[in-house]
RNA sequence: GGAUGAUUAGCUCAGUUGGUUAGAGCGUUGCAUUCACAUUGCAAAGGCCACUGGUUCGAAUCCAGUAUCAUCCACCA
C-alpha cells in the first residue's frame, strides 16, 4: 500500500473508478449475483430513472436526482438487495420538436417542416435526439451514478413502441379512448393541441372593452377578446338577475356585427355567470372558449368556428375578416365599433393569458377533433393487484388512481403532495392525448374509406392509411416502469422488478408524469407503478430565484464537478435538504463540501499511517481506554442510526450525522487521542472500513479511491457488506474528559495563553478522580498542559484561574498575576447565571402539577439537574470566596 | 377565489411522535502554521424560535387567528 497524496484530487481518479464500476457490470443485478455479491432470491430493488428530455443537457435538478438515487440505490446494493437502477431518456416530443425546428431556422432554413418534408425532418430531428442522449449519457456517469446501462431504453424506441400500441389499442377496446370533436387547447405555434395541464398562465393587463352587439341591442356585454364576438351566438346572464330576466329565451339578430356578418344571439341563462363582473351579462363564444362551448351544448345554441388552426380568421367569421390574424381581427372589430357608436368603454384590467408551456404562444381554444383518453367511464377491471378492487368490478381510471394512494398502496413523501394529487384528480377532465407533431408515437389508428381499424400491428391489406398525429409524450413515458422492463413480453425483468421501489421525481411533474403513470398502471397492468413516490424540490440559486439563461445564474453539475469534484457537487444536492421544499445552491456550497470531502481523504490518510497491515474483513474490536469505548459506541450508534434513516428516505439526515460524526467526533476528538494514546492500528483499522461502508453511498468517488489505494486494485467498495447492526450503550464517562478539556482551551483563550504555550493546572475531581487519573495524558496533550495534578479536592492555588465542570473544579496556571476583580465579575456572572437556573428548576419541582403529571423518568432528569446545578453552584461561590 | 409550504443566529437550514439553559454549516472576530489536513485547528460573539391568543404541569414543537414571502390549482367573460 502506498501513503495517500496530501491533498485528494478528485480529476485524477474520478473517470478511472467509474470506468472500473463498469466494467465490473456490477450496476447490473444479474452479474451481482453471478458473482455472489447478492443472493439469486435476494429482495429486488428497483427504480426507474425518470428519463431526461433529450432536448439537450443536464442541469442541477438533474444531478439532484442522480444523487438522491445513486444514494439509494448504492445503499440497498451493499445491503445485498437485487437491486436494479435502469436509465433511459425521453423524446418529449414537443419539446425536441420545436427545439430542432429552431436551430433549423437559425441555419437559416425559414419553415423547416414544410421545406424538408416528413421523413427528412425526423431524420433531423433524430440526429439531434441522438446528439443530446449522448451528452445526457456522459453527463450521468460524472456524476457517478451506478445505472445499469445494458437495460437502457428510450420513450421512442421500438420495444416501447409496441408497448405504447399495446396500451392504445387494449384502451381503445375498453372504450377508454375515444375520438371526439371538442374545444382542445390549440397552440398556434406548434400547430398542435395541447393537454389541460400543458397550458401556463402568465398574468399581464388587458384591454377589457364594454360594448353593443348594435345600437338598439339591450344587453351590453363586455369581453377582453372582441374578434371572437363574431362567433357568439348567446348572451348568457344569471337567472336572477334583475336586470336582464325579462330577456331570457329572447332571441335577437343583429345586422353586419362589426362590418362583418349577421349574428343570432339567444339571451340564456346560466348560474355560472357572476352578476358582479363586467355588466353582468356574458357574450358566449361557443366555438373558442370551454366555457361556452359547455354553455352552447347545454343550450343548444350552434357553435360558429371564426378561428383556424393558424391563428387566422375562418370565412364564418365572414368575408371582411377572413384570413386576417387574431390580433388585426381585434384592431379592426375595435375600430369598427368605436365608428359605429356601440363602444361604451375601454379600461384596463389584469388579465391571465393562457400559453403554451413549451414555447410561450397564446393559446386559441378552438374545436377539433382528437383523441381522448375516458378518465370518467367505467370499464370492466381485470387486474388483482388493487386493494380494494376486484376483477369484475366496474370502475373509472379517476377511481383507480384515487384509490392506490388512499389506501396506501402508494406512499408519497413528504405526505402533503396526496391533497395536492387528490385535488388534481378531481378536477380531471378527459385527456386530450393526440398531438399535431412529427415526432413521437404515431397513432396506432388506419382509416380506409369510412372505416376505423385500432390494432398493435397495421393492417395487411391495402388502402389503409394511418392517423397523421402522434401521441401526447406522456403516453409513452406513462408506461415508463413497466415498458422499461420488456413488457408486453413476458419478461424475467418485469417479473422481478415491478412494481418498481420508488420513484424519485421533482414535485412539478407530479401531474404531468408520475399521476399518467399512475393512471396508465393500473389501467394496463391492474397494479401500482411504485410503492413509493419521493419528491424532492427544484434546485434554485442562493437567492431562491429559479436557475435561468436570461438572469445569468445557472449553476452547471459539470462546472461544478470540474471545480470541486462530483462528491462535493452530490453532498451540496444531498445535504441539507428535505423532501419536497427547493434547494438553494451556491458555489460556497459546493465548495464547502469540497472542504469536507478532502477532510475525509486526510482523516483516511492519517488513520493508514498508524495502520501498518490494514484488513479488510476486521472484527469489531473490543477497545481500551475510555476513548475508544466512546468512538466505538458512537459508531455503532450512528451506523443504526443512519440505517434506519436511509430506509425512510431520510438521507439527508443520515449524511449529516454521518458528517459531524466524521468531522466532529473522530477527527477532532479520536484521532487527537489516538496520538497521544497510540497502539490504535486495529480499531483506526475497523473506524477506516465502516466509515467509507457508510460514505459510500453520499460519497462514491473518494470512498472508492481510498478503499483501492488500501485494498488493492481489485477489491470493490462497491459492493462490499453494509455495516451491521448493533445496539451498545454507549459510555459517556468520556464526555466528561472532552467536556473538562473544552473548558480549559476555553479559559486559555480567554486568557490569551498561547496554544503553543503549556501551562500548568490542577483539579479537584472529587469522584471523577479515577477517571481523570486514567485519562491524565489526554487532558494534558489536549489542554497543553506541563503539569497536571488531579486530587480528591484541592485548595485554589494562588494567581490560577478556576472553573466548574462536569463536578469537578480545574485551576489553572495563567502564566502571571491575575486580574481579582475581573475574575470576581466573571464568576458573580456565572453564580448569577447558575442561580437563574437554579430557581427554574426548583420552580419546575416545587410544582404539584408537574410532579404530578409529568412522566417519572422527566421529573428524576430534572431532580438530578438540580443536583447538579447545586453543586455547581456551591464550587462557584467557593471558588469566589477564595480569591483573595 | 381555493390550497400548500416557509417564517429559528448576518446567510443556508436541522430541531423525528410536546420535557435541551434552542443546534449545525457558512460568514464574522481572536489566536495558532515542521508533527493527517490552512480545502486546517482551537476558541468567541451572535436567537422574545414572525405576531396574537388558546390547550397543557410544561410549547420552537399541538390548535385557532393574523402578517409577510413562495409555490401550485382554478379562472371572470
Amino acid at each position: 500500500m502506498r501513503e495517500l497524496a496530501k491533498a485528494y484530487e478528485p480529476k485524477q481518479f474520478e473517470d478511472n473508478v467509474y470506468k472500473k464500476w463498469e466494467d465490473s457490470g456490477f450496476f447490473n443485478p444479474d452479474v451481482c449475483v453471478q458473482k455472489g455479491v447478492c443472493k439469486k432470491n435476494a429482495k429486488p430493488y428497483s427504480i426507474v430513472l425518470p428519463p431526461p428530455n433529450v432536448t439537450g443537457t443536464l442541469h442541477m435538478g438533474h444531478a439532484a436526482m442522480l444523487a438522491i438515487e445513486d444514494v439509494l440505490v448504492r445503499y440497498h446494493r451493499m445491503k445485498g438487495d437485487k437491486t436494479l437502477w435502469l436509465p433511459g431518456t425521453d423524446h418529449a416530443a414537443i419539446a425536441t420538436q420545436t427545439k430542432v425546428e429552431k436551430i433549423l431556422m437559425e441555419k437559416g432554413i425559414k419553415e423547416p417542416k414544410v421545406e424538408l418534408g416528413r421523413e427528412k425532418f425526423l431524420a433531423e430531428v433524430d440526429r439531434f435526439a441522438q446528439q443530446s442522449h449522448d451528452t445526457i449519457v456522459n453527463q450521468s456517469k460524472k456524476m457517478g451514478s451506478s445505472l445499469d446501462w445494458n437495460r437502457e431504453a428510450f420513450t421512442l424506441d421500438e420495444k416501447r413502441n409496441l408497448a405504447v400500441r399495446t396500451v392504445f389499442s387494449k384502451m381503445y377496446k375498453d372504450k377508454l379512448i375515444y375520438r371526439g370533436y371538442r374545444i382542445v387547447n390549440w397552440c398556434p405555434r406548434c400547430k398542435s393541441t395541447l393537454a389541460d395541464d400543458e397550458v401556463e398562465y402568465k398574468e399581464q393587463s388587458a384591454k377589457f372593452y364594454t360594448f353593443k352587439y348594435s345600437a338598439d341591442f339591450p344587453i351590453v356585454i363586455s369581453t377582453t377578446r372582441p374578434e371572437t364576438k363574431l362567433g357568439d351566438t348567446a348572451i348568457a346572464v344569471n337567472p336572477d338577475d334583475d336586470r336582464y330576466k325579462q330577456y331570457i329565451g329572447q332571441t335577437f339578430e343583429v345586422k353586419n356585427f362589426a362590418g362583418g356578418n349577421d349574428l343570432k344571439i339567444k339571451i340564456i341563462a346560466d348560474t355560472a355567470v357572476d352578476m358582479s363582473f363586467g355588466t353582468g351579462a356574458l357574450g358566449v363564444t361557443p366555438a373558442h372558449s370551454k366555457v361556452d362551448y359547455d354553455m352552447a351544448i347545454k343550450n343548444d345554441l350552434p357553435i360558429i368556428k371564426i378561428i383556424d388552426e393558424d391563428g387566422k380568421m375562418t370565412a364564418q367569421a365572414g368575408k371582411e375578416y377572413v384570413g386576417l390574424t387574431v390580433k388585426e381581427a381585434r384592431k379592426k372589430v375595435v375600430e369598427n365599433l368605436i365608428a359605429s357608436g356601440l363602444m361604451i368603454e375601454e379600461k384596463d384590467i389584469p388579465n391571465n393569458l393562457s400559453v403554451c408551456y413549451r414555447c410561450g404562444t397564446p393559446i386559441e381554444p378552438l374545436p377539433s377533433n382528437q383523441w381522448f383518453v375516458a378518465v370518467n367511464k367505467k370499464f370492466k377491471f381485470k387486474g388483482k393487484n388493487i386493494k380494494g378492487i376486484n376483477v369484475g368490478d366496474e370502475v373509472t381510471l379517476k377511481e383507480l388512481m384515487l384509490k392506490v394512494v388512499e389506501n396506501k398502496q402508494i406512499e408519497i413523501i413528504p405526505d402533503r403532495f396526496e391533497k395536492v394529487y387528490f385535488s388534481w384528480i378531481n378536477n380531471l377532465n378527459d385527456w386530450c392525448i393526440s398531438r399535431q407533431i412529427w415526432y413521437g408515437h404515431r397513432i396506432p389508428v388506419w382509416y380506409k374509406d369510412k372505416k376505423i381499424k385500432v390494432d398493435v400491428e397495421a393492417p395487411k391489406e391495402e388502402g389503409w392509411v394511418q392517423d397523421p398525429d402522434s401521441l401526447d409524450t406522456w403516453f409513452s413515458s406513462g408506461i415508463w416502469t413497466f415498458s422499461t422492463l420488456g413488457w408486453p413480453e413476458k419478461t424475467a425483468d418485469f417479473k422481478n422488478f415491478h412494481p418498481t421501489s420508488v420513484l424519485e421525481t421533482g414535485y412539478d411533474i407530479i401531474f404531468f408524469w408520475v399521476a399518467r403513470m399512475i393512471l396508465m398502471t393500473t389501467y394496463a397492468l391492474g397494479d401500482i407503478p411504485f410503492e413509493k413516490v419521493y419528491l424532492h424540490g427544484m434546485v434554485r440559486d442562493d437567492q431562491g430565484r429559479k436557475m435561468s439563461k436570461s438572469l445569468g445564474n445557472v449553476i452547471d453539475p459539470l462546472v461544478m464537478i470540474e471545480k470541486f469534484g462530483t462528491d462535493a457537487t452530490r453532498l451540496s444536492l444531498l445535504l441539507g435538504t428535505t423532501p419536497g421544499n427547493d434547494i438553494k445552491l451556491s458555489e460556497e456550497k459546493i465548495a464547502g463540501f469540497r472542504n469536507f470531502t478532502n477532510k475525509l481523504w486526510n482523516i483516511s490518510r492519517f488513520m493508514l499511517l498508524n495502520v501498518p497491515e490494514p484488513k479488510k474483513d476486521i472484527k469489531a474490536p473490543k477497545g481500551k481506554t475510555e476513548a475508544d469505548k466512546w468512538i466505538l459506541g458512537k459508531l455503532d450508534k450512528i451506523t443504526t442510526e443512519i440505517t434506519v434513516n436511509l430506509e425512510n428516505y431520510n438521507f439527508a439526515y443520515s449524511g449529516e450525522l454521518l458528517r459531524d460524526f466524521t468531522w466532529g467526533d473522530l477527527a477532532d476528538w479520536y484521532l487527537e487521542v489516538a496520538k497521544i494514546e497510540g497502539d490504535k492500528a486495529e480499531i483506526l483499522n475497523y473506524i477506516l472500513n465502516t466509515l467509507l461502508k457508510l460514505w459510500h453511498p453520499f460519497m462514491p468517488y473518494v470512498t472508492e479511491t481510498i478503499w483501492q489505494e488500501v485494498y488493492g486494485e481489485n477489491e470493490m467498495l462497491m459492493v462490499v457488506s453494509w455495516p451491521k447492526l448493533k445496539i451498545k450503550e454507549i459510555p459517556n464517562s468520556f464526555e466528561t474528559i472532552k467536556n473538562i478539556v473544552s473548558s480549559i482551551r476555553a479559559v486559555r483563550a480567554e486568557n490569551k495563553i498561547e496554544p503553543a504555550k503549556k501551562i500548568k493546572a490542577v483539579i479537584s475531581a472529587g469522584e471523577q478522580k479515577k477517571l481523570l487519573s486514567k485519562n491524565l495524558e489526554i487532558i494534558k496533550g489536549l489542554g497543553r498542559l506541563e503539569e497536571l495534578n488531579v486530587k480528591n479536592t484541592i485548595k485554589k492555588p494562588k494567581n490560577y484561574v478556576g472553573f466548574v465542570e462536569s463536578g469537578t473544579e480545574v485551576y489553572l496556571d495563567v502564566m502571571g498575576d491575575i486580574d481579582v476583580e475581573k475574575e470576581k465579575v466573571r464568576l458573580n456572572k456565572e453564580i448569577e447565571e447558575t442561580e437563574n437556573y437554579l430557581v427554574s428548576l426548583q420552580r419546575k419541582l416545587n410544582n404539584a402539577d408537574f410532579v404530578a403529571h409529568a412522566p417519572a423518568v422527566v421529573v428524576e432528569k430534572e431532580k438530578t439537574k438540580m443536583q447538579e446545578t447545586e453543586e455547581k453552584l456551591n464550587k462557584l461561590k467557593n471558588q469566589l470566596k477564595n480569591i483573595v
